[in-house]
DNA sequence: GCCGTTTTCGGCCCGACTGTTTTCAGTCG
C-alpha cells in the first residue's frame, strides 16, 4: 500500500522514496494480473525489483534525466517515476484500483490461489475478501465452482490459517541453523549422493522467503519419503519424485528439488537464483542458439549437451567467470563476469577480529574473559569490548570511573591470555548534536570509540545528516556503528543521505560498520556497494551480547559479499598490528 | 511495457505438481 503521510522536503515536493515507487509498480503488477493482462505484469515487476536494487535514491537519478537507463525502466515507466516523484502518487494505479473490488488482491496472498481464482471467486460468488472467504469455505460454496471440490476447499482453509500466522520473512541469521539442520539429516540419508543449500539462503540474502535444498540421489522417491517424514515437518504441501515441499514450525516451508548426479550443477545454478540472475542467463544462452535450464546447457538443435555436472562449467561456457551466489541479484553482475570485472571477494575466514562486542560491563550476559576465550576459540586474533556508555541507561551504561575500571581489568585479561588480545573500547551514543556522550578526556585514553545513535530517531533527514557528519568529523570517533539503524522487517533506517555521510566517513578516515546482528546487517548490501565508490573504510562488528552472537561474523562477511567487497575494503582483515597502524592515522 | 549481434515488431522461462476434468488449467518457483 502507498503511505499516505509522504514527508515534506523544504523545497515544497514530495520526498518519494525507491521503496515507495517499487511499491507501486508492485501494485500495478497485482492489478494487471488479476485483469489477466499479459507481460505488463513481469514488465513493471522487472521494473519494481531494478528499483528496489538501486544503490541510489531514484529522486536524483529522475533529476539527472537518466531513469531509461536503468535495466527494466522504457519510456512509460519513466513517464510514471516521474508522475509519482512530481504528484507523490500514480493516476495509472488509482484507476487500476476502481476497477475491483481492494480485497482481491489480499485473496492472491493465500497459497494456492492465483489472478484466475480470484478473479472467478469474485465474479462467481462474490466473494471480495478473506474473510468472506472464510464464511464460504466453512459453507461449502466453494465446491459450486466447476473445477472445485472438497480437497481444494481444504488447501484454502489451511492456506487462510497459514496466512493469518504468518509473520514475516525470516531473518537469514535465524533460519539459516535450521536449514543446516535438515541438510545435514538428508545428508545422513544412504541414497543421498549429494545436497547444498540453494536459493536466497545460499545467496546469503538477508530475510529468507523458505528454504530450497537440492539433493541428487540414486533413489528418488526414497529420499522424498524421508524428508516428508523428518521430525521437524508439520505438513506435508506435496511430494513427488522430482519435488518435494513442506512446512516446519513457525510457518517455514521448505522445498526439496531432487535430480540426477550428473545435472547437479545445472539444478543447483538454477536454483540458486536469483530469478533475475537466471532470466539473464538465459537469454546469453538463446544469444549463442543455446538452452538454459535446471537440467544443463543444450544446444538447441538436437539437445546436443553442453554442460550440466558443475555450475563452473555453465558459466564458463556462457563466456562468464564464475559468479558467487552472493552476486548473483542481476545487479550488473553478468555483465562484470563477461568483462573479468568481478570483485575478488571478501573470504568468510579473513576476518581476524570482531569489532563490536558487549559484555556485563553493560547489557551483555558474559564476563570480557568469557566473550575473549570464545573469541579465540572462533579463531579471532582479536575482539574491541565496546560497552555502551552512560547515556544509554536501559543498557546500564558505563560511567567514567567504570570505563576506568573497566580498562583496568582488560589490561589484567590481556596480561593472563594468550592468543588473542583485548582491545579497550566503547560504544558511545551520538546525542542530538552529533556528539558522543562521553568526555574527550575518556575517549583519548581508548583503544577504539565506535559511535552510534540510540535516541533522536525522528529528526529531519537535513538534521540527522548534519548530526552524522559531526560524529565523523569528531577526533576520537573511530567507527560509526549500525549507520542507518534499521531494524529490518521492524524499523526503517533514520532519514539520512547516505552519499553525503559516505563522503565524510571516506574524507575523515572514519569507519562505517557493518553491523552483523541478524536484526541489523546494517550498512547494507546495497549500501556497502555504494560506500566502497567513496572509498569508504568498512568494519564488521557483531555486536554481540552473548557468546553465541560471536558467529554471527559470518553474516557480516555475507553482507560485504553481497556488497562486492574485497578484503581490502575491511579493516579487521588486516592483523592486530595492521589495525592498529591504521587508527594511528 | 520492455527490448534488440536473427529484431523497431513480436517475442517475453518453463517444468513440476495438484485436483479433478478423462486431457488439462492453474499455481508456483
Amino acid at each position: 500500500m502507498q503511505r499516505q503521510d509522504h514527508r515534506r522536503t523544504g523545497t515544497g515536493g514530495t520526498m518519494v522514496t525507491n521503496k515507495d515507487v517499487a511499491a507501486i509498480f508492485r501494485e500495478m503488477a497485482d492489478l494487471l494480473t488479476l485483469e489477466g493482462v499479459a507481460f505488463k505484469p513481469q514488465a513493471y515487476l522487472r521494473a519494481a525489483r531494478a528499483i528496489t536494487a538501486l544503490d541510489e535514491d531514484i529522486t536524483a537519478i529522475a533529476e539527472r534525466g537518466e531513469l531509461e537507463a536503468i535495466a527494466g525502466v522504457g519510456t512509460a515507466i519513466a513517464a510514471k517515476i516521474t508522475t509519482i516523484i512530481d504528484e507523490g502518487h500514480l493516476p495509472a494505479l488509482d484507476t487500476l484500483r476502481n476497477k475491483q473490488p481492494s480485497g482481491l488482491r489480499d485473496l492472491m496472498k493465500i497459497e494456492g490461489i492465483g489472478p484466475k481464482t480470484a478473479r472467478r471467486l469474485s465474479t462467481e460468488l462474490g466473494i471480495t475478501s478473506i474473510e468472506e472467504l472464510e464464511t464460504a469455505v466453512d459453507q461449502h460454496r466453494l465446491r459450486r465452482m466447476k473445477g472445485f471440490g472438497a480437497q481444494s476447499e481444504k488447501q484454502i482453509k489451511e492456506g487462510i490459517e497459514a496466512l493469518k500466522g504468518r509473520t514475516n520473512r525470516f531473518l537469514l541469521g535465524y533460519i539459516l541453523p535450521d536449514a543446516e539442520t535438515i541438510e545435514a539429516q538428508l545428508r545422513g540419508h544412504p541414497a543421498v549422493l549429494r545436497v547444498c543449500l540453494a536459493g536466497s539462503i545460499r545467496r546469503r540474502k538477508e530475510t529468507i522467503g523458505d528454504v530450497d535444498i537440492l539433493v541428487a540421489a540414486d533413489d528418488p522417491d526414497a529420499v522424498s519419503a524421508f524428508f516428508c517424514s523428518l521430525p521437524e515437518v508439520q505438513r506435508v504441501l506435496m511430494q513427488g519424485p522430482k519435488r518435494s515441499s513442506v512446512v516446519l514450525a513457525a510457518d517455514l516451508h521448505v522445498d526439496l528439488r531432487v535430480v540426477q548426479e550428473e545435472a547437479f550443477g545445472a539444478a543447483l545454478q538454477y536454483f540458486t537464483g536469483s530469478k533475475g540472475h537466471n532470466i539473464h542467463l538465459r537469454q546469453r544462452a538463446i544469444e549463442r542458439g543455446w538452452k538454459l535450464n535446471e537440467y544443463g546447457l543444450f544446444a538447441r538443435e538436437g539437445e546436443t549437451l553442453i554442460a550440466r555436472t558443475h555450475e563452473e562449467e555453465i558459466y564458463r561456457a556462457l563466456d562468464l567467470a564464475f559468479i558467487p551466489p552472493e552476486l548473483r541479484e542481476n545487479r550488473g553482475e553478468v555483465e562484470a563476469a563477461a568483462a573479468g570485472a568481478l570483485p575478488t571477494l571478501i573470504g568468510y575466514d579473513a576476518v581476524k577480529g570482531d569489532l563490536h562486542v558487549h559484555t556485563r560491563w553493560s547489557d551483555g550476559a558474559h564476563t570480557i574473559r568469557e566473550m575473549a576465550e570464545a573469541a579465540r576459540e572462533r579463531g579471532c586474533e582479536y575482539i574491541t569490548i565496546c560497552d555502551h556508555s552512560a547515556g544509554l541507561a536501559v543498557a546500564h551504561g558505563m560511567t567514567d570511573d567504570r570505563i576506568r575500571e573497566q580498562g583496568k581489568e582488560i589490561a589484567d585479561l590481556n596480561r593472563d591470555l594468550n592468543d588473542i588480545t583485548i582491545l579497550h573500547g566503547i560504544e558511545a551514543n551520538i546525542d542530538r548534536d552529533g556528539n558522543p556522550d562521553v568526555r574527550k578526556e575518556i575517549l583519548r585514553d581508548l583503544d577504539f570509540v565506535v559511535a552510534s545513535i540510540h535516541s533522536g530517531f525522528r529528526q529531519t533527514k537535513k538534521e540527522m545528516t548534519e548530526r552524522m557528519q559531526t560524529a565523523i568529523h569528531n577526533d576520537h570517533i573511530d567507527m560509526i556503528g549500525h549507520p542507518t539503524g534499521r531494524l529490518i522487517q521492524k524499523r526503517e533506517p533514520y532519514a539520512l543521505d547516505m552519499d553525503a555521510v559516505f563522503e565524510a566517513a571516506a574524507a575523515a578516515n572514519v569507519l562505517m560498520e557493518i553491523n552483523a546482528f541478524p536484526s541489523r546487517l546494517d550498512l547494507s548490501d546495497v549500501h556497502c556497494r555504494r560506500a566502497r565508490t567513496f572509498g569508504v573504510m568498512i568494519g564488521i562488528g557483531t555486536d554481540a551480547h552473548h557468546t553465541n552472537h560471536l558467529g554471527y561474523l559470518d553474516f557480516g562477511v555475507a553482507v560485504a559479499r553481497r556488497g562486492w567487497l574485497e578484503e581490502a575494503d575491511i579493516l579487521n582483515t588486516r592483523t592486530l598490528a595492521g589495525l592498529r597502524k591504521w587508527l594511528e592515522t
